[in-house]
RNA sequence: CGGGAUGUAGCGUAGCUUGGUAUCGCGUCUGCUUUGGGAGCAGAAGGCCGCAGGUUCAAAUCCUGUCAUCCCGACCA
């Protein structure tokens, strides 16, 4: 019988909330006592530290050190580089007490950490052997957002932030392309979820990068969530932070500079690009409990007995499985661990275990399927990487029927209409990127790697064009 | 930060116009019966009505401020 208690927002009523229900009834989050201060519950904290896990491991094979720095900067610090602090000014915390006394230099909570990277950068890098630097930290930073949503926006992430120093522009610009594939791989092979590649234009890029790359996600309400992002500095932050080493040649050069980092931002991703109208709907990969058992009428003689067998089963298989022998009725356990986003339950009860079999349930699709006891621990890593490629598929599908060629303002106000990206062919000119925001309020989300032109004409001016680009309303 | 809406038990709510010691459902706890899609019966606990001031003999109710959440903009991962 349905319980309207239980339930969330339907997706198709308001998005919005449905999103919000999701956060809280499948418990990933509460809300603290300050705004866009958030609190990562055990369940919402293990699905991050199954990125981190995959990210740190991915990261290191391609000679990256974790390091952790300071949480706060002196101000005179953060204003040495001119063009970032106007990018961060208005959105940072500053602790002005410390102990009963005023500080005279402020501290700046961290919002991002590339001015710390670069002062210990500056002491350390001196010769040509001294690189390359490739760090890396996990922490959380502070930006003081005006609009917050759980995971999308808040005051306070966590995330990890890498901050690379190379001899040539060439090896500092590869790495930071390296790292937006394994970002894209984390997507493809781990979140399920398809990104697009991309480079930002100059009017979204980071504030004082030279380069920035973006992987954006397409959301099923029709708006863009960057991932994720990666930047190449070129030599002006080092130069601001006098970072500075003698070469072989005995002649003084400046490293080249590159950034990249991702978010707990990602779980607002999977939330919204997997879910549905029962709740959280997980990858595998990442689901903190992968396999959920359900015994049905306990008391029966020999359920349990088989219950902890099939656990024995599922976690030689190395699998995250839990079971659930608490006093709620299966139907009840069914909906809150479809709530709860689990790949695969296994529901058994007297009438399996005369068949020697279980019944498994999909959470992706809600199928349900007979599988015999014997053949369970081949079946259920199977499973596994056929339920992560179908959320894939699922969730490309969408991508590309939300994803429209346009060739006049008319057709990109159909396609934003819509939903998703409206692709189109760029003059190049900041004006009509500016033009378009302006009438649709839609933006560049990035100049994809797949630059195959389809026209040549600038929609917004009629000038020639020679770039794609893709617009969408974004997060 | 501008415009709009909303805050009453863990969740969802009634009451607010016209001030007088807070309603109902779900959940929680106990017991028994149950268990293949959010079980049934019986009993119980749980609230300084978001917070802080003010008006009043008396405030959930009226006034001011503040905080939080959601929506629409501007800004950003």
């Amino acid at each position: 019988m349905e319980n309207k208690n239980e339930a969330i927002t339907r997706q198709e009523d308001d998005f919005a909330q449905w999103y919000t229900d999701v956060c809280r009834k499948a418990e990933l989050m509460d809300y603290s006592s300050v705004k866009g201060f958030i609190i990562y519950r055990p369940y919402g904290y293990a699905i991050w530290e199954e990125i981190q896990k995959y990210l740190d491991q991915r990261f290191k094979a391609i000679g990256t050190e974790n390091v952790y720095m300071p949480l706060v900067i002196p101000e005179s610090l953060f204003n040495k580089e001119k063009e970032h602090v106007e990018g961060f000014a208005p959105e940072t915390l500053i602790a002005t007490i410390g102990g009963k006394n005023e500080l005279d230099d402020r501290l700046i909570i961290r919002p991002t950490s590339e001015v710390l990277f670069s002062e210990h950068y500056s002491k350390i890098i001196k010769s040509y052997r001294d690189l390359p630097k490739i760090y890396n930290q996990w922490c959380s930073v502070v930006r003081w957002e005006k609009t917050t949503r759980p995971f999308l926006r808040g005051s306070e992430f966590l995330w990890q932030e890498g901050h690379v120093m190379f001899a040539s522009a060439e090896e500092a610009r590869k790495n930071v392309l390296d790292i937006l594939e394994i970002y894209n791989d984390l997507g493809r092979d781990v979140l399920a979820i398809p990104f697009v590649k991309g480079r930002k234009t100059d009017k979204e890029k980071f504030a004082g990068a030279k380069e920035t790359y973006s992987i954006e996600a397409l959301m099923p309400d029709g708006k863009a969530l960057q991932s994720g992002t990666t930047h190449y500095f070129g030599t002006d932050f080092a130069k601001a932070f006098n970072v500075v080493y003698q070469d072989k040649d005995g002649s003084l050069k400046s490293p080249h500079q590159g950034s990249w980092g991702v978010s707990t931002r990602l779980l607002g991703s999977i939330i919204m690009v997997h879910g549905d109208d029962n709740g959280l709907v997980l990858p595998p990969f990442v689901a903190p409990i992968q396999v959920v058992i359900i015994p049905i009428q306990m008391a029966k003689e020999g359920v349990m007995k088989k219950c902890h067998e099939i656990y024995k089963i599922v976690k030689k298989l190395n699998l995250r499985v839990k079971m659930d022998d608490s006093d709620h009725t299966p139907g009840w356990k069914y909906a809150e661990y479809e709530m709860k986003g689990i790949p695969l339950r296994i529901e058994l009860g007297p009438r399996d275990i005369e068949k020697d079999q279980v019944v498994i349930a999909k959470r992706n699709t809600g199928e349900k399927i007979f599988v015999k006891i014997h053949d369970l621990e081949e079946k259920i890593p199977e499973l596994l990487k056929s339920i992560s490629e179908e959320m894939y598929e699922r969730a490309f599908k969408y991508l590309l029927d939300h994803t429209t060629e346009v060739k006049s303002m008319d057709e990109l106000n159909k396609a934003l209409e819509k939903g998703g990206y409206a692709k189109m062919m760029w003059c190049g000119e900041e004006a009509c990127e500016n033009k378009i925001k302006e009438l649709t309020t839609a933006t560049a989300r990035c100049l994809p790697f797949n630059q195959t032109a389809f026209s040549d004409v600038c929609p917004v001016c009629g000038k020639k064009a020679t770039k794609v680009v893709l617009f969408a309303k974004a997060y």
